[in-house]
DNA sequence: CCGTTTATTTCGTTCCATCGAAAGAACTAA
DNA sequence: TTAGTTCTTTCGATGGAACGAAATAAACGG
């Protein structure tokens, strides 16, 4: 008979992973509002890292905002040093947006405490626990991503 | 001489990190956006949740906007049915608002098909590895938040 | 009691992100 | 070359969230 049955471990992790998410929440809000970045803003830039360069236009219909709308908001991310407008080579109607690395450079400062805190955490684990938290973390954020996506698109 | 260098793990476990924390921040988001909430809204739910009841006026300090956006604000929630102001026993002037938990169950179908695939996904590790994840998850929150305040009390 | 202080709300205004519609620029095909 | 199509921007308008200042309501201290 183990200490704790496996119901209870599996209650402290539900307990543990709301406690993180909830860090991780707040951890980006800070981080978007430190940089002067809205809600809209965050996210388009997040689509911008992950996806690379894209047009106007598909950067309008993956954020599901208005084509004038989207101007604006490039603007915005230009203005403030995230993002640049590159003119598409092959065809001139188009703009194509990226991402301006530096920018993640520039707030790095406020990245190195953090990072430094997890490394240091790490001395805490074996490899094999490593490799075990590793892909928890990938297999959860599949799901996770999964369920955002059907909630977004469902009703 | 280990398959993956302890320098290997860690980099793909920061890899993972990143993985899971867009994850989170994209499942958050979408979730708001179907309970109808604005970005204040849900961090200003988030603190009521987290601190209890508290007064109209701590609830201005602490989202760090001005009295008369409190009400407007309250009034939001209040008719969205995710919180309720009660007149405070002990002095009249003040207002508590409190969460309204019911607001909780009423999106629960939106969270089943995610729990239920975490519970499936838990099968996959033992008693052990879960308590490994469990402590992690802990120990991460703590520092991920910790970084949150500095970076919204520093500059 | 009566003036003062504290807590919230009301009021009128401002700012900003978004929108629809139309204009402008550039490719395509006949 | 020109007519039609596609992509982005400009323009003017709208709505919502935030603000400061004044008004209201309740407690407190003489």
């Amino acid at each position: 008979m183990p200490r704790r049955t496996r119901r209870q471990v599996l209650d402290e992790l539900a307990l543990a992973g709301r406690a993180h998410s909830t860090g991780v929440v707040l951890f980006h809000a800070a981080l978007a509002a430190k940089q002067g970045l809205g809600p809209t803003e965050t996210k388009a830039l997040d689509l911008l890292e992950r996806l690379g360069p894209m047009t106007a236009g598909e950067f309008g219909t993956r954020t599901g905002l208005a084509p004038a709308s989207i101007t604006g908001l490039i603007d915005r991310l230009e203005q403030k040093g995230f993002a640049k407008r590159v003119k598409d080579p092959a065809d001139g109607r188009r703009v194509l947006v990226e991402y301006d690395p530096a920018s993640s450079k520039r707030f790095a400062p406020h990245f190195m405490g953090f990072m430094k805190d997890l490394e240091a955490l790490y001395e805490g684990y074996t490899l094999e626990e490593l490799e075990v938290v590793r892909r928890f973390l990938v297999e959860v954020a599949e799901i996770q991503t999964e369920a955002a996506v059907k909630l977004n698109e469902l009703p």
